[in-house]
RNA sequence: GCGGGCGUGGCGAAACGGUAGACGCAGCGGACUUAAAAUCCGCAUCCCGGAAGGGAGUGGGGGUUCAAGUCCCCCCGCCCGCACCA
């Protein structure tokens, strides 16, 4: 008997799916379509089993959604620009080009090793000019549109990769991918107003509800809206005010004091005439903003002297301190203090010996501890707001309070409160209503999400087309000039921007004036080209870029399908990027991705030798729970499961699991050990077991075949009792797996098809009609394990006598009525607990059921004599005795 | 601190409020084999028992229900995100 040639049978089908186009995608209006993408890969050198997990899911969604009549696009491409082409360049004298195409070439390769049903023909890499001249109009457009611009600012500057990061790519104050701390530095840098969009942005994520809710709330709290009231209080003294920002509008009357930024302008002006205060303030800069800095920084402060008048009870005057805790990039960088009601301003409060002022308190209850009271959490404010009275445990006033000296201070709220209790959102209303008559200030929504910033000073990436004249000023690149290519020739050979370096690129006349003039030498942001690339692949080669009838056609994405570790970058830039191209006329849609999924990692022990140096699985022996180090059997240290990473060398390589194993039993691995969203755990004993299964297979089909009637046979009229349940057993795993991949229940999908393999093996075909229904099983296991182990199928299907492939095959149908059986086993429980179980007619009376149940001898043990009081009937599941 | 998620056999995991542990990994026993591998059959949550059977059991404690891994409340532990955000 043959044995399962993967080898040949593999390679075998990857060159037939290729020769029938099996995977081209065209638009066809008259089906519907199905849009599933995995998020491309940077070509960074070589895959490892780690990224195959991606691919493989999305290719058994995009294999599924075919077989059951969609017309799919599962396009593919390369996210090509970025910072390790230079630093290979760098390193090993080579051209960023040309180690991104040498690693494209491979890695292309490794990826028709496992059989994904790519359409080929849309490949697309983005750092080649026909790509990135699109977006070069893109950033002209925007700039028309006001949705693109130029500005002086406060940057994160990455020492390591010596270039300018975005807010979002700032993690825990490190470079996201240097690790770097970073420092801020004072840059002109160009920007997007994704800010322009944070309402939209916010309240869309309502709509994805195809998203997992954790990567809609990370967006949330990324975007992070405030709504409150801006503020002014007027100096005493001068004409002007201090503008500050708050959430608190109801606890105005609490205020006892201001407090504005290290960093704010009034500081400086207040330090210029107090040296101790100009001391303090350059001390507070010294301290930097690392997080370390600021968990065990004592909130500190220090009067500037000013005095400001309360704008809703100009008797009140408050005293106006620096304090290090407000920082000037949220808000105006300036704040009122609240003591009573905010723990921050309590601390303050208390060292400094300013007053406390509660205007909102629980029932019952008007002393103040050292605790600050904020009012209910959150989670119960709704319920309160709806009806304040029957709450009974929370009083807010915002027409009184009383001071620690007993006096009383207020202003009139007519008679909407006389008295009674108000909520808190109620009394923010009154509130800003009362600042606003007094022209003292607005509602005001404000935001954590900045503008991206999106220059680098970087060469391998795409240039911005704009060129700067003496005389015409910032003048963009006309569109006839389009692209502004990268030169080829540039020297890595001292530490900057090659751009900038070079002798004659950025040499130009100025389109305006023709004088002289100098090319923009900062690149786009490397998240710019996979903002958009998802579109391009709807019209891959079209001269315009996104081709009108085709974009509407494919978009958006219907499944999309990455790593979480984009949730707030990648995932985010593209929200807003497709509104800003919609803005433009480029598409017409608002989300880029319907659907998302996010799936785990894939994990492996690390291995370290006695001398601290990371091992390859490879060079290492497991024994039992230890492990010794192949070439000198020295003790090596098994590490925790970790993402797998050339750095500490737990990496599986592609090529060595597809030469021993083959790529179906790779993909059958990945895709059924753990659900898709959860960590996946390699091990060796997990690939044997998936081959183990590839062959199980294999034999089945080789076996039966002899016992089979040939393919489209006429289907017997009746059928034996064994073969009748193999059938029921068929159409019940269809219609189960079904279910499963419609949500994404691969792992799942994958143990109802092993349970039928598990029936067919128990299954001899003997009298009429047994051939066919063995024939029937065998074809169902086969369809349904083709999205997973596509090869293997199309093999197998060949075998059974099929000449159109899997790939061009439906999806199997089930037939209802054989998923419901005519017997079904009953739990019959006593008080609940389980007695034992029977085998009833489907459907049965109920005083049938009830009376069989009471019969059984066991149950007889289990009542004792006990009179039953009353009996659920649950039909078709359980019969419950209750004494 | 705020927000979210998760705790089920030795391990990965299944379970519309209705038979907990499907499917698999590792393990144990048996068949085949000179032997091994491969394959096939069987056993496998824990405790008592030779067995029949019984008891306990889904992080801990309470509750709702005829019935709770699943719903509600409190606690413990782990993971993730955000954070002097006014």
């Amino acid at each position: 008997m043959a044995r399962y040639n993967f080898r040949e049978t593999e390679a075998k089908w990857q060159a037939e799916w290729a020769r029938r186009g099996s995977f081209t995608a065209t638009e066809d209006p008259g089906r519907p379509k199905y849009y599933v993408l995995e998020m491309f890969p940077y070509p960074s050198g070589r895959l490892h089993v780690g990224h195959v997990r991606n691919y493989a899911i999305g290719d058994v969604v995009a294999r599924y959604r075919r077989a059951k009549g969609f017309n799919v696009l599962h396009p593919m491409g390369w996210d090509a620009f970025g910072l390790p082409a230079e630093n290979a360049a760098i390193a090993n004298k080579v051209h960023p080009a040309d180690w991104t195409f040498e690693n494209i070439r491979v890695m292309r390769e490794q990826l028709k090793l496992i059989g994904l049903s790519y359409d080929w023909d849309r490949e697309v890499a983005t750092c080649t000019p026909d790509y990135y001249r699109h977006e070069q109009r893109m950033f002209l457009d925007f700039l028309k549109a006001g949705l693109a611009y130029r500005k002086e600012s406060w940057v994160n500057w990455d020492p390591v990769e010596n270039t300018v990061l975005a807010n979002e790519q700032v993690i825990e104050g490190r470079g996201w991918r240097s690790g770097a701390l970073v420092e801020k530095r004072q840059l002109t840098q160009w920007f997007l107003r994704i800010t322009e969009y944070a309402d939209e942005l916010i309240d869309a994520l309502k709509g994805l509800d195809r998203w997992p809710e954790r990567v809609r709330l990370m967006q949330e709290n990324w975007i992070g809206r405030s709504v409150g009231a801006t503020v002014r209080f007027p100096f005493e003294g001068r004409a002007d005010s201090l503008e500050v920002f708050t959430t608190r509008p109801d606890t105005l009357f609490g205020a006892s004091f201001c407090a504005i930024s290290p960093d704010h302008p009034l500081a400086d002006e207040a330090g210029a005439g107090n040296a101790e205060l100009a001391e303090f303030i350059a001390e507070c800069r010294r301290m930097g903003t690392s997080e370390e800095a600021i968990e065990t920084a004592e909130k500190r402060g220090m009067d500037t002297g000013l005095r400001v008048v309360h704008p809703l009870d100009p008797s009140i005057v408050l005293p106006v301190y620096v304090a290090n805790f407000v920082l000037m990039d949220y808000g105006t960088g300036a704040i009122f203090g609240c003591p009573a009601h905010d723990q921050r301003d309590l601390d303050f409060a208390r060292k400094y010996g300013l007053a406390v002022k509660p205007v909102l308190w629980p029932e019952g209850s008007g002393v103040l501890t050292d605790e600050a009271y904020a009012g209910l959490p959150e989670s119960e404010r709704a319920a309160f707001d709806r009806a304040p009275e029957q709450d009974g445990r929370l009083h807010v006033s915002v027409t009184a309070y009383s001071d620690t000296d007993g006096g009383t201070y207020g202003y009139d709220l007519g008679s909407l409160t006389d008295g009674r209790s108000l909520s808190v959102s109620k009394a923010k209303d009154i509130a800003i209503a009362a600042v606003e008559e007094r022209g003292a200030g607005e509602a005001t929504v404000r935001y954590r999400l900045r503008d991206w910033g999106v220059s680098r000073q970087r060469y391998w990436g795409c240039p911005i087309p704009i060129i700067h004249c003496d005389s015409c000023g910032m003048v963009p690149v006309p569109e006839d000039q389009l692209p502004v290519e990268l030169p080829r020739d540039v020297s890595f050979d001292r530490p900057g921007n090659p751009l900038d370096h070079h002798p004659t690129w950025k040499h130009v006349a100025c389109p305006t004036c023709g004088g002289k003039a100098t090319r923009e030498t900062d690149t786009f942001d490397t998240f710019f080209e996979s903002s958009w690339y998802f579109a391009r692949f709807c019209s891959p080669h079209a001269e315009e870029g996104l081709d009108g009838a085709a974009v509407d056609y494919w978009m958006p994405v219907d499944q999309y399908i990455g790593g979480i570790e984009h949730a707030v970058l990648h995932l985010l830039y593209s929200r807003f990027f497709t509104r800003a191209l919609r803005h433009c006329g480029y598409l017409g849609v608002d989300e880029p991705f319907a659907g998302l999924m996010t799936q785990g990692m894939v994990v492996h022990e690390t291995y370290r030798a006695p001398d601290g140096t990371w091992l390859y699985p490879e060079e290492v022996e497991l024994q039992g729970d230890a492990a010794v180090r192949l070439s000198d059997g020295a003790a090596v240290e098994r590490g925790r499961l970790e993402k797998m990473s050339k750095s500490k060398k737990n990496v599986v390589g592609l090529e060595h699991v597809v030469e021993s194993y083959g790529a179906d039993t790779a993909r059958l691995l990945l895709l059924s050990d753990s659900p898709p969203e959860r960590d996946l755990e390699w091990t060796d004993a997990g690939i044997e077991g998936a081959w183990r299964y590839a062959n199980r297979l294999w034999r089945l089909v080789d076996d039966g075949l002899a016992a089979l009637p040939p393919a489209g046979a006429p289907k017997p009229d009746r059928f034996s009792q064994p073969a009748q349940a193999l059938r029921s057993k068929v159409h019940k795993t269809i219609q189960g797996v079904d279910e499963d991949l419609e949500n994404f229940r691969l792992n799942r999908a994958v143990a109802r098809i092993r349970e039928l393999t598990n029936a067919i093996g128990e299954f001899t075909p003997a009298g009429d009609g047994d051939g066919w229904a063995y024939r029937e099983a065998l074809e169902a296991s086969v369809l349904l394990i083709g999205p997973i182990m596509p090869h293997l199928a199309e093999e197998l299907w060949q075998a059974l006598g099929h000449a159109a492939p899997v790939s061009e095959s439906p999806w199997p149908a089930f037939d209802p009525a054989l998923t419901v059986d005519d017997t079904v086993t009953v739990a019959i429980q006593v008080n609940g607990k389980l007695r034992t179980t029977l085998a009833l007619p489907r459907d049965v009376a109920r005083d049938i059921a009830e009376r069989t149940a009471l019969d059984d001898p066991s149950v007889q043990r289990a009542l004792d004599g006990s009179t039953v009081r009353k009996v659920i009937v649950v039909p078709n599941r359980v019969v419950n005795l209750v004494v």
